[in-house]
DNA sequence: TCCTGTAAATTACAAATGTAATCCGTGCAA
DNA sequence: TTGCACGGATTACATTTGTAATTTACAGGA
């Protein structure tokens, strides 16, 4: 009874993170907000829009005559469907190997390495809870 | 100069880690790997192949009337590409993020934690060595 | 009142992808 | 020797995706 999750695209994912960022929003208002980091023509945008709301990703009201588009899947639960999709993909579901090619490659920022420290201790009080 | 890697699909990166863990297959081997996992007919895996080749993923020699295929790109390279687009995509290619979500919702495995604090030593280290 | 600028809906179209089937050539079993 | 089974090459075809343009409907200004 799993992820029945819409496939958000590429290019569509763009546009949810508008979307969730500003909670709810017009077309217009969604073009603006990309125009910043795409060059995507409006046209383009509204595309993605329409077929955002087909796959059941938004919703909206009708608000004059346009649309105010809100998410109609919750952000959270997308990015660990997207997550969970990308580590069978990539590295059948392991998290370990990806956190290894990081370590070895990639500079980790501070803030980076504070959330790992939060995740070990976190994962370590669990653990101590449960044990005794 | 960054990443002009051949973009491999979902379906081609089950093909990917079959070769990448065999060293070098012909098709056969590969299709018998695979119906493990898959219920692809061979037909399809060989299409599959086939593509990889055209896109410079695989690469072959002949041998009697079939092919032995080998990764012409490198596996490691390969995952931390797809892992920066993955966290470009749904994380604005941050990792902390990621981990966030990865420490509230999932349960980390004793061995992901020990990679964890492997990390965070390593960068300790680093730090302090850059830093004196 | 009529024109025009927009918003949404519909249509377009090539490339990538999933998923194969058909064609062609040949080494091997009968 | 001959036909077939199997490998690779070519072709197929629907869906998804990127990237828009065209059409339709109407609200507001000239």
């Amino acid at each position: 009874m799993s992820s029945q999750f819409p496939k958000i695209s590429d290019a569509e994912w763009s546009v949810m993170r508008v979307i969730w960022d500003l909670e709810e929003a017009t077309s217009a208002e969604i073009v603006e907000a990309l125009s910043a980091d795409t060059d995507w023509k409006p046209r383009t945008i509204r595309t993605l829009i329409g077929r955002l709301v087909k796959k059941g990703a938004l919703e909206y009201t009708e608000q004059g005559r346009e649309y105010l588009y809100r998410p109609a899947i919750e952000e959270k639960l997308c990015e660990i469907e997207a997550s969970k999709s990308f580590l069978d993909r990539v590295f059948q579901g392991r998290l370990t190997p990806f956190l290894a090619n990081f370590a070895d490659t990639q500079t980790c920022s501070d803030e980076e390495i504070a959330e790992l420290k939060r995740i070990v201790e976190m994962h370590e009080e669990r653990k101590g809870n449960q044990e005794k």
